[in-house]
DNA sequence: GTCTATATCATGATAGAC
DNA sequence: GTCTATCATGATATAGAC
């Protein structure tokens, strides 16, 4: 939906076109003309808001990484056993799946590395760092298995997160919030003390 | 390491070369003369041999998956038993990982939607399917709790997956072998009757 | 079947008027 | 700050000799 003259906030105009056309079709598949075409602005306009077209992707990425953890650090804010942020968490992340699919889309399964050289690989991020924390602080309070961290947090939210790649490919049919019980049983079971 | 002269096999030779750059560069940032120059064959040859750039990646990820498809047979006619065929599946994966991680980053991570728009999603493909239905017929058996089957093949193996993607990312430090049993043990409690 | 040389085209980025 | 017009580059793919 390419807006026809004026925009009111062409950066945001411009990240909003950027992340749906990235996620539809990639990154090297959408030329910055394209992105104008799409934001309803010039090249020059943009060209003048970005540095260049790897910018808008960092732009991107990092505004999305951002608006993440401050969803983590509410969470953390209204739960306080490991057991309920872990669970408030998971439904976070299916319902965000559902009504911002493209946001998830660009923040998890795209291969950043291919066109941000810059930045750290997904895993390594900060939202990934805060869930892995979330659960070793589980471990001192007993409610999770003593074992290594990383290994705990991948596999109490692992089968959460490639349901969401498997929803975000189309394969999965159903929404996901319909099976979060299930797969919340599954993944508690995993690493519960 | 670009072979000098002639090459044995100069199809193959390309399969090789383009895997390797594909996953270190990624698809789009390797040019068809780049393959050529690494394969140490010249242009035209590679256009005789493929139909185009993308029937490289297709060829490439056909290749893949039939071998994965293989090992999976292998693996389902050792074992009887689900447990011990799924345990069998996740050691392989992690030994494959290690041992060939340009394959099964290529199979996994890369975004071929991006460059193969006739291509499944990974999800979907023969490999993921035959897990589904391992876990399925462990259902009936009675060793794995009644559920969706792809819930719970998610839920099984969701945790290894991530950390192979966390292992081909550098995130992970140690080895993905060291870490099974830990894995295993998470796993299985997710799943098991 | 393999090679070199080349056609064709799209893209990222800039210049400079308004 | 926004725009149009344009440049320069590097890519895919082909032609045609050997």
């Amino acid at each position: 939906m390419p807006r026809k003259h004026r925009v009111a906030d062409p950066r945001e105009q411009v990240l909003a076109s950027a992340l749906r056309l990235f996620t539809r079709r990639g990154y090297f598949n959408t030329s910055v003309h394209d992105i104008a075409r799409h934001a309803g602005v010039s090249i020059g306009s943009i060209y003048h808001h970005f540095r260049d077209k790897e910018d808008i992707a960092r732009s991107l990425y990092a505004g999305l990484l951002a608006q993440m953890v401050e969803r983590i650090e509410a969470i953390q804010a209204r739960h306080r056993t490991t057991r309920a942020r872990c669970y408030a968490l998971m439904e976070a992340l299916f319902e965000i799946t559902e009504e911002e699919p493209e946001a998830m889309e660009f923040m998890l399964y795209a291969k950043h590395r291919e066109f941000l050289p810059s930045a750290t690989p997904v895993c390594s991020s900060k939202p990934f760092a805060m869930m892995r924390e979330m659960v070793r602080e589980g471990m001192e309070r007993g409610e999770v298995r003593s074992m290594d961290p990383m290994i705990a947090s991948t596999c109490l939210f692992g089968g959460a997160m490639r349901l969401i790649m498997a929803r975000l490919d189309r394969v999965l049919r159903e929404p996901l919030p319909s099976q979060l019980e299930a797969v919340w049983v599954c993944s508690w079971r995993a690493v519960a003390a």
